[in-house]
DNA sequence: CGAATACTTGAAATTATTCAAGGGCCGTGG
DNA sequence: CCACGGCCCTTGAATAATTTCAAGTATTCG
C-alpha cells in the first residue's frame, strides 16, 4: 500500500489540521525516502535535515554515551515526526536516528520548511500545538523514570499500549528497544514481565501481551502495591 | 529594585525579540504576583492560570510520586518563564509550582495571552523557539540522567554553572533541591562534592563552590575515569 | 539562645546491572 | 528439508551503585 506525499502529509496530526491551500507548499517541497532496516538515517551533531515524517515502518531515535550505553528516546511509528525541535530551533541533531523495519519517510528540508514556516501563522499554530505534545511526553518519561521503578514503568508502558490497541498487544519494538526507551536492561525487563504474568496481571507471549486483570495493572502503574 | 511590568517581559529571552508595537498588548494582559517563599503558585492538575514570567526571586516546578518522592523538573530563575507549554497546549498544570525565595512573576493569563498568540505571527515563532530550546533542555536532562552516573551527573552541574559565572559559584537552590533536580538523594549529592573536593577537583564551601581543575572537572562530566 | 531545618557521614539494605550460560527463532546455504 | 550461525530473549548468581536509615553537626531564623 503505497501513499502519496499529500497522504502522508496530511494524515500526520502535526499537520492534518492545516488548510489544504497551505498544505500545498509543504507538498512541493517534500522528498521521499526509502530506508533498509538498520539504516542510520543521521547521527548526532549532523546539521538537521529538516522534518521528517514517517510513512510506514520504524524508527528510533538514540543517545549514545561514551561508555556504549544507549538510550532510545523515541520509537517514531508511522504518522510521526522527527527531527522537528532540531529544524526549527536551528540545532544540530540532537541524538542518532536509525531505522529499525523497512520504512518509508517524507523529509520537509529545513531550509524551505522553515520559510514556510514563517509566513504560515496557521501552520506555526499546529506546530506549536504538536511541540507542547510532545514537551508533555518528554516530561511523562522524566517523570516515569525518576518517580516510578521498573516493575511501575512496564506496567505504565503496558497500559499506554492497552489504551491504543485493546486485547491483545503487539510490541512496536525489539525487547532491548523497549527496555531501553525506560532505562531498564532487556534483562530486567525480560525478569519483570515474568513477575507480572507469575501474578496473574498478563500473559507475555513471545512478541506479544495480553493484559488479564487490567485493574491490577493500573494499580501498578501508578505504584501501590506490587 | 523594582522592574516595571513592561521590563520584566523585554528582559524575558521569550519575549526579548518582539517588537515594541507587539509587546504592548502583553504588556496590557499582565498581572503581576508577588509571592512569599514556600508559597505555592499552582498544584498538579489545576487548569493551567497562563503563562508566568519570574522577575526576581526563585520557582520550583515538581512532581510528586504517590510514594512521596518528588522530582524538581526546573528550578525558574529571574527572566525565564514556566507554565507556557500547559497554556499554550491547552493542558492542566503537568506539575507542581512553588516559590522557594521572595518571588515576584508576571503572569499573561492564558485566555488573552491565546488570543494575542492566535493572531501574532512573530510572537509565535519567538515562542517555538523558546519552546525548542525547552525540549532541548529537557532532552539533555534525559540524557543526563539515564546515561551518566551520578558523579557525572554533579561534574556536569556544577561545570553548567561555572559556564554562566567563573569562579565561585553560588547554587541557585538548596542542596537538596538540586540533588533532586539531578535524580539523586541529597546523601548522594554531598556524598559526590565531598568526593570531588578529596579529588582536588573543587572545593566545596557551605553555599558555594570553586572549580580547581576545570580540566577534570569536564572529563569526569563525560565520564571518563573518576 | 533555642528550635527547626539543612547538610554530612557511616552502615545496612535494596534495586537494578553485569556477567554468564542456555534456549529459541530466523534466515542462509548446503 | 535440514543444519548452522547469529541474534534476541530468558534466567540465575554475583556485583555494584544508589538509597535508606540513623545519628550527629551546622546553619539559619526568630
Amino acid at each position: 500500500m503505497e501513499l502519496s506525499v499529500k497522504e502522508v502529509i496530511s494524515r500526520c496530526p502535526l499537520f492534518a489540521r492545516v488548510k489544504p491551500e497551505h498544505l500545498q507548499p509543504l507538498i512541493d517541497i517534500a522528498t521521499v525516502h526509502r530506508l533498509e532496516p538498520d539504516q542510520r538515517v543521521f547521527n548526532q551533531g549532523d546539521p538537521c535535515p529538516g522534518v521528517f515524517i514517517v510513512a510506514n515502518g520504524l524508527v528510533r531515535i538514540f543517545k549514545l554515551a561514551p561508555t556504549g550505553k544507549e538510550y532510545v528516546l523515541h520509537l517514531v511509528s508511522p504518522g510521526q515526526t522527527f527531527a522537528e525541535v532540531a529544524a526549527i530551533g536551528g540545532y544540530p541533531c540532537p541524538a542518532n536516528a536509525q531505522a529499525i523495519a523497512e520504512t518509508t519517510c517524507v523529509l520537509l528540508p529545513t531550509e524551505p520548511f522553515m520559510t514556510i514556516l514563517r509566513t504560515q501563522h496557521e501552520l506555526c499554530l499546529e506546530i506549536m500545538t504538536g511541540m507542547c505534545a510532545w514537551v508533555r511526553t518528554l516530561v511523562g518519561l522524566l517523570e516515569d523514570i525518576t518517580l516510578r521503578d521498573a516493575t511501575s514503568r512496564v506496567a505504565r508502558m503496558i497500559s499506554d499500549l492497552t489504551n491504543t490497541a485493546a486485547g491483545d498487544v503487539q510490541l512496536p519494538a525489539m525487547k532491548k528497544h523497549m527496555a531501553s526507551h525506560l532505562n531498564l536492561t532487556s534483562e530486567t525487563l525480560s525478569r519483570t514481565l515474568r513477575r507480572l504474568a507469575d501474578l496473574g496481571v498478563i500473559e507475555s507471549d513471545n512478541q506479544s501481551l495480553r493484559v488479564i486483570d487490567q485493574e491490577q495493572l493500573k494499580s501498578i502503574a501508578v505504584g501501590e502495591l506490587m
